[in-house]
DNA sequence: AGGTCCACGAACAATGTTGTCAATAGCTGC
DNA sequence: GCAGCTATTGACAACATTGTTCGTGGACCT
């Protein structure tokens, strides 16, 4: 006699938790296809749920998209301030701090999540990504390294950090094609071209 | 007695003209919402003709996108050609030409089609946009300025072109909001930028 | 005028996606 | 063990989107 169909296990996880594996999902195909992209059956099946779960615990599609950008751009702040913070004004230290930053956008895709939420209209609050804080802390870096007269204005240090940021974020997403279509390819191009960066940024401090 | 309904005008245009019709719409789109973001009725409601029409020109919604983009990549490569032509190598022709390249891609808003297009993993042919033409030509005219030993590599330029490459296309992107969240605010920021950069590749090629 | 070609669109079909509902099942406290 | 709470899910509903079918009407030719 046939036996009565498979008595489908369920697991059950307290909402923090569930909501812990959703998000995880979720920024996954964020950083794939960006927001607007998001479909609730592939974050359910990635998590490992069923699709009325995910909307059991945030309600709709358009509450976990703000959920998952929101935790995202925290992470993101947090990877910069701990970026910047742990270096001091001089050479070395200016090339490992982009390599790390570059790294660190690349690696855990927010590079393309700046960058889809741009396109896509969603504004980037100022209390979510700091670009100040960052201009503040290497405008006082350079003000200690430079002696000379005229002292260098906060503008210029402000424009030297968005030339960095376009060209890190900017580059987590279309670094690789450009430098091959620019004629730089095989391995180490992306880390010469980061190194380039720095002394190009350096040699502008350095008047 | 009531008339019978409407004699629904109908206008009918040769292929050709329809198909433009449409990409010009199409093309709108792609710029806002990205190829994934293109809907067959809104394009063809902004076209003024019903979707089957749409469908009837280019077979399906996926050859439409395939369309638009390589007219689009064709757009973008005929306008850099221009920009570079139209240019030597002194120190305010860099900056009008920095100037003209970042106005063309904000306006047309190409830009930020190839971020669309990069972040949704559509390969940038090289039979598309030449960059590589752009550092040979950036290359010629380096050389003619600069007499001094060393004489500076081509991978130095392609750099070069690459970082200006990032800024301007990223820029049109994220550079308002990277500029206000800098901390620089008010008009003319976006050109004082551009000025920076113009001066810190010309610093960077005269030594 | 009559006829042919084909651009055009209304209506329909098929599929994908979000959201609802009610029933079930796991965990905790008694 | 029993009861209550709620995380979970299958089934369904509503809507959006792409694609098809077929008839209509406009332009052009003889």
């Amino acid at each position: 006699m046939p036996r009565a169909a498979k008595p489908k296990p369920r697991r059950r996880l307290d909402s923090a938790a569930a909501r812990e594996l959703i998000l995880d999902a979720t920024e996954k195909r964020l950083v794939v296809v960006g927001p607007s992209g998001i479909r609730l059956q592939e974050v359910a099946a990635d998590a490992g749920v069923s699709h009325p779960t995910v909307l059991h615990h945030f309600g709709s599609r358009d509450l976990l998209v703000k959920a998952v950008i929101a935790r995202s751009l925290q992470a993101i702040n947090a990877t910069l301030v701990e970026a910047i913070g742990a270096s001091s004004g001089d050479e070395a230290q200016l090339e490992a701090m982009i390599e790390n930053v570059a790294r660190a956008l690349e690696k855990s895709g927010h590079g393309r999540v700046i960058m889809w939420l741009a396109l896509e209209g969603h504004r980037i609050d100022g209390a979510d990504v700091r670009l100040s804080d960052v201009v503040g802390a290497t405008h006082a870096l350079r003000l200690t390294r430079n002696k000379k007269r005229p002292q260098p204005t906060r503008d210029d240090t402000a424009r030297t950090v968005v030339l960095a940021a376009l060209v890190l974020v900017g580059g987590s997403v279309v670094g690789e094609q450009m430098l091959e279509n620019a004629g730089l390819t095989g391995k180490g191009t992306g880390a010469d071209f980061r190194k380039f960066l720095a002394r190009v940024l350096l040699a502008h401090f350095d008047g």
